[in-house]
DNA sequence: TGATGAACATACTACCGGGTATGTTGTCAA
DNA sequence: TTGACAACATACCCGGTAGTATGTTCATCA
């Protein structure tokens, strides 16, 4: 329950059980998941998770985690780019689709933990932990959001509201984890294609000049 | 179970249940709202519930069912409008997002009737149900999808592929049931402001024309 | 080599929530 | 007036699941 951001101890045996539950977390939600599920999955029984973390509330805290660990790694070469809004955007949101592409289990429960927390679906006890992990998620947020700002400095991105524009290109780069599915045979180049699609897409809600008129 | 999807008698009772189980399922989604906390909110014990209705999937596929009613009655003014795709496509995306804020509840549930669907998460009975209820939806998203299919043929709409960018409008249009919350004293003109700024981030993504260069 | 502890498995408890079976009350029609 | 039925409430059952308590195995180290 007070495990630091920062101190991981990544043995083998936490990963399988972070991959694992990543997935049935995503396959069947928060509530649905059962521990009995994650190790089954494992081949294992509930000796095993319950012998690394004191309840399903701190496995799904890793299981978040280290899903926005993996998306700070991801931007983590571009984000401090010098030079104009566009190109590093660019670079940090064709970034962040992959991750959500390729860490698609992680990134669901990343998602599925803000919903709890916006819904207030959270216990006491957990708030500590999950006020924490919001706070890591905002920050991530705010990389973009800067961005953004930056971005309207120099002219060339347009929008009205910061925080709902930030909202609207996040719903838009996140939502392959809702509809994406891998093809056999996908090539990792299909993959890419794909992601530009959806970078395109956001990028002309925000370059786009509005009217003014109703 | 057999409930047609035209035929509802909507007695005040039924939809005092059906606003209340909304609300539930928004606030925990599916697997944890509970039909003793349904009741609960309406003063009343699981007897009246289970009176109307035969379980709790039944339940919620009349929450679902009665959102794309809402949806559909939203749009019905302007799907059949003559001449060019943008502005009838203006026109229903804008009462789409006014649906999905001022129907959050319902579209909440739709939302995760579609995902439970895509994850597979329904049992063989509710399955016969369920396929009607995505199917119902599915017909709503052509609505759209023949629109963008005219934009791109009138050269106002550029996209590459036609199902990615009917999820990645949807996505945007959608948002607001996830981050949009009433403020105290907003207004109707506040609101519709609100869509106004979706709509355009939505269309921006449409309307942009992309470089074929990587 | 014996002891110790990590890394599990097994067995069990407590509780919650879907569903059911049955009781109660008001209404309306004959 | 009564009986029949709709519209609930009450009481109960039962399966599933989080969490716990305890047993077991294996490696490591004094």
């Amino acid at each position: 329950m007070t495990l630091d951001v920062r101190e991981h101890n990544l043995d083998s045996s936490r990963l399988d059980i972070l991959r694992a539950a990543a997935t049935c977390f995503m396959e069947r939600g928060y509530a649905a998941a059962s521990i009995d599920e994650v190790a089954r999955s494992l081949g294992a029984t509930k000796g095993r998770i319950y012998h690394h973390y004191p309840s399903k509330a701190d496995l799904f805290a890793d299981v978040f985690r280290t899903g926005m660990d993996m998306n700070y790694e991801a931007i983590a070469p571009y984000r401090d780019l010098a030079g104009p809004a566009l190109p590093r955007w660019r670079r940090m949101a064709f970034a962040h689709v992959m991750q959500m592409i390729t860490t698609r289990a992680f990134q669901r429960a990343v998602w599925i933990g803000v919903e709890m927390h916006l819904r207030g679906a959270t216990t006491p006890e957990q708030r500590t932990v999950f006020n924490e992990l919001i706070a890591y998620r905002s920050a991530y947020g705010d990389v973009f959001r800067e961005t953004l700002r930056q971005g309207r400095a120099e002219g060339v991105f347009f929008y009205e509201d910061l925080s709902i524009t930030n909202q609207l290109m996040f719903m838009t780069l996140n939502s392959p984890i809702f509809w994406y599915s891998p093809r056999s045979g996908e090539t990792l180049a299909d993959i890419e294609h794909l992601a530009t699609q959806v970078v395109d897409f956001a990028e002309g809600g925000l370059v786009t000049r509005k009217e003014q008129a109703a």
